[in-house]
DNA sequence: AAACATATGTAAGATAATCTGACATGAAAA
DNA sequence: TTTTCATGTCAGATTATCTTACATATGTTT
């Protein structure tokens, strides 16, 4: 289940067409990015390409705007989701690991562990895409 | 199951997308819809943008085009898993029908086709874009 | 072999889409 | 009322794509 997280951030459109399906301007987009509630990434000629996910996030700004949160509240919410789906995704990992590692690994792993602590990654709570995907 | 239909078909990608996706060079892509193998939509300024449909069905080209066989051929083979899709359709819906409909609306419905006949639409066979979305 | 067809490369000139930066503005907050 | 916030709008620059035309390698027909 880890192949979907890849596809689900593959910058693929344009911010015409992202336009078109959020129903935001190019302005509220690009402001949003100012912002740091997206970050898209960029073709060589600095164009921007919007993942899946961006457009999940613009969808989900979008509503939180509507509901009259301020960049700073969608921040806020976006850490604190964010946050949450680390912790569940530890939790899973945890249980995971419980399960799948001998004690032997588990020694090695703990080595490791010790050594060199913090690492990261990106999580991945859904929107509301599915109006467009299956 | 309907609306996966209009999500597959629905203009999204820029064909500079499209090539590195489908890993063809944008000359290549154009004599393919020269040659009415696709028909990529169009923005209001010309642009193609092509839908989940067009690039399974590029995928498909280029398959066939390392397996020999040249655009007349493949323009056939279309034509015969359009045909296959559109008789399967029919037939689930023939059934469908069947299960559905009083002898009331089957008058109905009679009535209507006896007038006017011959109306169209589009299939939909899908290739292997489950490689980028689920 | 010569001539032709097919699929693709490449270049030029035109136009569309997008970019950044600046200034304008209405509504809400201070 | 003065500021701040979120957005609109305009200008000038740059990128991405478009069409058309010619070039070319490989395969086919005569």
């Amino acid at each position: 289940m880890g192949g979907s997280e890849i596809r689900r951030n593959m910058p693929l459109f344009s911010i015409g067409i992202v336009m078109q399906l959020t129903d935001l301007t190019a302005r509220q987009i690009r402001y949003y990015e100012e912002h740091e509630l997206i970050s898209p990434a960029r073709t060589e000629g600095n164009k921007r390409l919007f993942s899946l996910n961006d457009i999940d996030k613009l969808l989900e700004i979008k509503d939180l705007i509507d509901q009259g949160v301020n960049m700073a509240g969608i921040k806020q919410i976006f850490n604190v989701k964010q946050q949450t789906a680390i912790s569940a995704a530890e939790k899973k990992q945890a249980e995971k690991t419980r399960r799948e590692l001998s004690d032997a690994d588990l020694r090695k792993l703990l080595r490791k562990e010790l050594q060199q602590a913090g690492r990261f990654n990106r999580s991945g709570n859904h929107g509301d895409m599915s109006k467009f995907f299956h």
